[in-house]
DNA sequence: CTCCAGGCCCCGA
DNA sequence: TCGGGGCATGGA
């Protein structure tokens, strides 16, 4: 299955920082496990991108997983347009990354992970709990075998010794609290998918383990309010190296979350 | 070896 | 309401 789109880049959407599940496994060719399927991509050319997976498949899940409705170029050609040489290098820096739609739940604890963590770290927790606690799948059509991310109900059973023999660290109390508040309702899917960014935000932090910094992430990157604006080290970095904290982060509402990841990215990789 | 990571909780002021 | 210490662990 083709997919032809002028802004969508394997590699720079791969070491993004927003999903861990999406490896390289050749030259040009990355592999992902997202939503309890396995799919194998491969960068044709600059606008073009090969998925292993039927035209069916696509328009169910792809598609709309990696947001490929929206007009990403209209942001970089903004930014690029922009008296912000900061932001115009983070576009052209950046181009090719899109905002993807993931799973809800594996962005909860993927990003209660996430802390205090770096990316690699955050990658090795994240298959060690879809190992223990996961299902095993073998792929149709490639016939590679993977673990899905586990279900609330899987990951609410876990005990915390056997989560700290994960090496997720004093994270374990964090993981659990987050799996029952699922598993038990007092977070609903179809509920939270719902509510405005403040309400979601808010029934997100009320939960032990979530701050401002993950509940924004669960939200931009599970719920996709691309409006939000997470602050981690990298950013706080920005605001302060380069805009001596005085960055106006309502100057390009509605789509700041966007934004933010070019940041992110290019402030994480231009001295890498 | 040391330093740091897409932070959060908890405590004392 | 704000600031700082403590926290588990692996990667660089």
């Amino acid at each position: 299955m083709l997919v032809k789109n002028k802004n969508f880049n394997l590699q720079q959407i791969a070491e993004s920082g927003q999903c861990f599940r999406m490896n390289q496994i050749a030259e040009n060719k990355y592999s992902l496990i997202a939503y309890d399927r396995y799919l194998e991509l491969e960068q044709i050319d600059e606008e073009e991108v090969e998925l292993s997976c039927s035209e069916e498949e696509y328009e169910l899940i792809w598609r709309d997983y990696f947001d490929l409705d929206y007009d990403y170029q209209r942001i970089i050609d903004t930014l690029l347009q922009g008296k912000d040489g900061f932001l115009k290098e983070a576009a052209e820096f950046g181009y090719g990354i899109r905002i993807l739609k993931q799973d809800f739940f594996e962005m909860m604890i993927s990003f209660i992970i996430s802390q205090n963590k770096n990316i690699p770290g955050i990658k090795s927790c994240i298959e060690a709990i879809c190992k223990k606690y996961g299902n095993y799948m073998v792929c149709e059509t490639t016939g590679v075998s993977y673990y899905s991310f586990p279900a609330p109900e899987a990951l609410a059973q876990a005990d915390l010794k056997d989560l700290r023999e994960l090496k997720v660290g004093y994270r374990d109390a964090y993981i659990l609290s987050a799996a029952k508040a699922v598993a038990e309702g007092q977070i609903n899917l179809s509920v939270i998918k719902n509510c405005s960014y403040e309400e979601a935000k808010a029934k997100l932090m009320a939960i032990h383990g979530i701050g401002e910094k993950v509940a924004n992430c669960i939200c931009l990157y599970g719920l996709h309010h691309i409006g939000v604006f997470p602050v981690d080290v990298w950013i706080k970095r920005i605001l302060k190296e380069i805009y001596q904290d005085e960055f106006n982060i309502r100057q390009f509402d509605g789509y700041m979350g966007i934004v933010q990841q070019y940041m992110f990215y290019y402030m994480r990789n231009k001295t890498a």
